[in-house]
DNA sequence: AATCGCGTCAACCGCTTCGCA
DNA sequence: GTGCGAAGCGGTTGACGCGAT
């Protein structure tokens, strides 16, 4: 006889304040209750899971549990260097829309990519002693960072020792697809696709070549490390020798206390790297797209 | 061995948006 | 049009791990 049969109805609460509400870290039970909850009745209906389920948690709670943890497709694990310049493209594009970025990145969440951020980005422009925000700093995540990722992503395919797989060939394949891009116009694109980036300017560069592009970027090196004063002057010339078409006017002046200064004279800036029409013609849809279906291959 | 500092990331909080009656 | 509850979103916090001293 169960409990029902008995006219034994468990109660149950109808409201936060009615339950005994838990908070900090999951334990396996709860995961496991929540699972178990989800698979059998779906998602959604979060304050209904959490009153239900048996879970002493709030909707919201219960949610973000599922979401950023226990959903079957959550990729976990450092965020790849491909991964990293979507961001950075995105984030340029959109600004802190978190779910929006993460919506691009299959398998990582909103929060997963905020923490990316804080950590990582934002360490560096504070490390810079820029504001993250700053356009010094757009420039130089701009003609520094993401041009490096690149050449990582570049010199991780064309290793030997590296993946010599398909996802050498698509990035491979999506870098001249960055290259390729024709336009009347001079473009940033082609001026990354053809960059050479003195490796003496990066030391883990000037080693091996064969990081992985799953490698989790050192978030001290990145951006700082050749960023130094001894180096920033070589940063147009950088460019320039590699295509001869870098046509924007980047100046690297010293500013007092040795602190850098970067002054990119373009005449409009709209997006957050910079953009006008160069940042746009690198990251056209098209771009975006291409490397989207790279994540998902790899996902 | 102890503790200190720092980085990471899961989780919470408060606000906004959405959907429905 | 309005009110309300649910869901979503972004900012922030705090626990934890790890390396340095």
């Amino acid at each position: 006889m169960d409990v029902y049969e008995r006219g034994f109805i468990p109660e149950i609460p109808h409201s936060e304040e009615e339950m005994d509400v838990r908070k900090g870290p999951w334990t396996e039970e709860e995961d496991s209750m929540l699972k178990a909850y989800v698979n059998i009745h779906g998602e959604g209906h979060w304050n209904s899971v959490a009153r239900l389920s048996g879970l002493k948690r709030t909707g919201k709670s219960c949610r973000l549990r599922w979401l950023n943890y226990l959903r079957p497709e959550v990729r976990r694990g450092n965020i790849s260097l491909r991964e990293q310049l979507l961001i950075l493209e995105l984030h340029s594009r959109w600004g802190n829309r978190w779910s929006k970025i993460a919506q691009h990145l299959p398998g990582r969440t909103d929060n997963e990519i905020k923490n990316y951020w804080r950590t990582r980005v934002q360490k560096q422009a504070k490390q810079l002693k820029y504001d993250v925000n700053s356009q010094q700093f757009r420039d130089a995540m701009r003609y520094v960072w993401i041009p490096r990722l690149i050449e990582r992503i570049r010199a991780s395919s064309d290793s030997p020792s590296g993946q010599p797989s398909t996802n050498a060939a698509t990035t491979t394949t999506y870098i001249d697809s960055i290259s390729n891009i024709t336009t009347s116009q001079i473009t940033y694109a082609k001026t990354i696709g053809s960059v050479q980036v003195d490796r003496s300017l990066m030391p883990e560069l000037s080693g091996t070549s064969s990081d992985s592009l799953d490698t989790q970027v050192s978030s001290v090196t990145d951006l700082t490390d050749c960023y130094n004063p001894q180096n920033v002057s070589n940063f147009p010339n950088n460019f320039q020798n590699g295509s001869g078409l870098y046509q924007e006017n980047l100046t690297a002046t010293w500013g007092r206390d040795d602190e850098v200064e970067f002054q990119a004279t373009e005449e409009q800036s709209n997006g957050w790297l910079g953009g006008g029409d160069s940042m746009d013609t690198v990251w056209n849809e098209e771009n975006i797209w291409f490397l989207q279906q790279q994540l998902y291959d790899e996902a």
